[in-house]
DNA sequence: AATGAATGAGAATTCATTCAT
DNA sequence: GATGAATGAATTCTCATTCAT
């Protein structure tokens, strides 16, 4: 995290700042990491390509900085909704949270994209850091919500907890890569999906999920 | 799959062909399809560039032959599966097929790598093709065996039966990238699990589905 | 002359023969001479790449041999219309030979081309060898009929000789020219002229010719 | 014009930028335009390939660049010649503009050679309008002497302007060709002629121009 | 006589990064 | 602090010619 930004950057007007972020978000979550170019960036904002240097230490530093701010709105969004359900029951929770994080694609699709990028990319800067980091978010936030299920009795307690979130999570990711990953998605449709039938489609799969796991 | 290769390749003596595919394949499974380079594969099979190019009209051309070929390997292994599994039960079919499955991607690694490199890097060519043909694939491998699993009354009939594939073709999706994607799984550690401990993984995965979803 | 084609390619059944010349002619009217393509010439006439170089010894060779064959096609033509004509006023010959000129033109547009190609394409290969021959063949043609026609009294005898002949070679050579490069010609509109319009030009070319060199 | 050059080319040192055309120039009229070589130019002006892509969209770019270029100043020069003599006879100004040209491409045989390109060689990008463009000059230039020459009572006024421009247009051209093309001429040798000899050959076909054309 | 696989130099173009102004 | 010209190695693809079969 060190040596990617530099002060001069931080240093410019919030709306400039937010001007060369969003070109190099856009450049970033449209091609692999090797073949997003510098060049598109500077002149989708209007800057120069010196000045971007003087920004950031290289390409890296700048996806580096883009890629966190994206990972901390994500998390954001999620530990808002942990919260606001906090006294509700586990599946009630797990469709509010699916639904949310369809939410939040649907309006950031290119934070989504970036985050598939360092899925299967290999060859993206850091990305095993990187990767990890919001994997392990993505378990620790199912971890929580299962552990307090359980805690309630709302979910069997025989059951291997890292078992139970593997399944949540696969679920979980699937269901957002179902809906905004072109051409994925061939049984449920779910790309061209509106918000109903998101919510039908999230009520079954969670009724399957509560024969499995309800207490 | 017209134009993508030519006679002169397919007049070559196996071997040749098999080290040229060899090297393509390890070069489109190890970066984007972009970043993939000519230059590299044949360097790596010892062949001039000008070889490259009587066999393939373009690098367009190499990719999808390459591709073509990994996905009816793929194809030929489960449907093996299915059929020497013909008479069993539906959850011990589902369990077999997974263990081919990760068997198949540690043999393959590349192959599998391929498969993801087409899942989320746009820029692919022809990816939405080869994306659907591919999925298309897995839901109705899938679809055949839930069809029979209820025709037998070892499946609930109640459920959709697309939501039925949906979900057991996340897990098995998400099962393989965990056991493969370096850095993916935080839960399961399936990566580093020996057969033993894939076993133990599948049998209690496939338990919470029996669950859910057994008549 | 010599070493351009080779004994194998005149043994040839003769209809091989027309096929090849017809692919190599039209591959050289078409573009430039190191533009052109052995590779398209023999694609172009179903004969391996190896069987062109038994023919002739290389693409040099190819194109000497073609462009002699276009030569002698072209002196054959306006000996015959000198030989017709030999006994009519010098301006009817003249208007005889512009209008016989057009019509092999637009017959065999791609022979032209081929002289095109030579006249201001240096790195053609003995291309001053070609264009003086051809160069001088036009020179000889209209030099036998100016002198004819001043030895008849048609032509005024005070004129250099060489001034004349300069002087209809130019119109001979742009009127033909006008007829068949597209884009050439601004103030008659010649290429897209029926024969009916060609006849006209000529006639009032020649009327102003007559008015400068009629005795 | 727009898209040719970019700001980047037109800030160098005016130094600089002569000497890019210079080899840009030497490279196109030496070469067909697919056959001209922007290694050779880089190489030829001692700058990076890709400071000349910074300079250039592309070689189409400059090649455009360098025409335009060419043909401002043939304009130029042309237009020069029909103000200074726009007081005198039709014949004698036809005399000087032919002189002028003579010696314009006798200073400049690239610029002429670069106009012979775009005549016969098929493939030059944008070769319609250019040549057109090119043409059409020539016509007006021509139109406008001898619309004056008619008016004057210099020139019959009963000759189709159209055909009396022809055959002057044929006439320049070809003079012009006739001085500068190797191995074009045979017949006046004016390749090689000192411009005394230049002076008189133009006297004699002006002279022969006059019995035709002259009231 | 015919084939067609093999070659490697050369083509145009893009790229991240540096640095003098 | 901002600029943008300069770089040269990398990219994909084409080509005429050779030669063993």
């Amino acid at each position: 995290m060190v040596d990617t930004v530099r002060s001069t950057f931080l240093n410019l007007p919030e709306a400039k700042q937010e001007k060369i972020l969003d070109a190099a978000l856009a450049e970033f979550a449209d091609k692999s990491y090797e073949q997003a170019s510098v060049n598109v960036m500077v002149s989708a904002c209007g800057i120069a390509k010196g000045s971007l240097y003087q920004y950031f230490k290289d390409k890296k530093g700048i996806f580096l900085y883009v890629f966190d701010l994206a990972v901390s709105r994500v998390r954001r969004t999620l530990v808002k909704v942990k919260e606001e359900t906090a006294g509700e029951e586990f599946f009630t929770r797990l469709e509010k949270s699916l639904l949310a994080g369809v939410d939040f694609i649907r309006r950031h699709p290119r934070i989504y994209n970036l985050y598939l990028k360092i899925l299967f990319d290999q060859r993206v800067p850091e990305r095993e850091r990187l990767l990890t980091a919001v994997r392990r978010f993505a378990a620790d936030y199912l971890g929580s919500l299962v552990r307090q299920g359980v805690a309630r009795g709302e979910i069997r307690a025989d059951l291997p907890e890292h078992t139970v979130i593997f399944l949540l999570d696969a679920l979980f990711d699937r269901f957002l890569q179902a809906t905004c990953v072109p051409a994925f998605d061939v049984t449920l449709n779910l790309e061209k999906a509106d918000e109903r039938e998101i919510r039908e489609r999230i009520g079954e799969l969670v009724g399957i999920l509560r024969s499995g796991l309800a207490a």
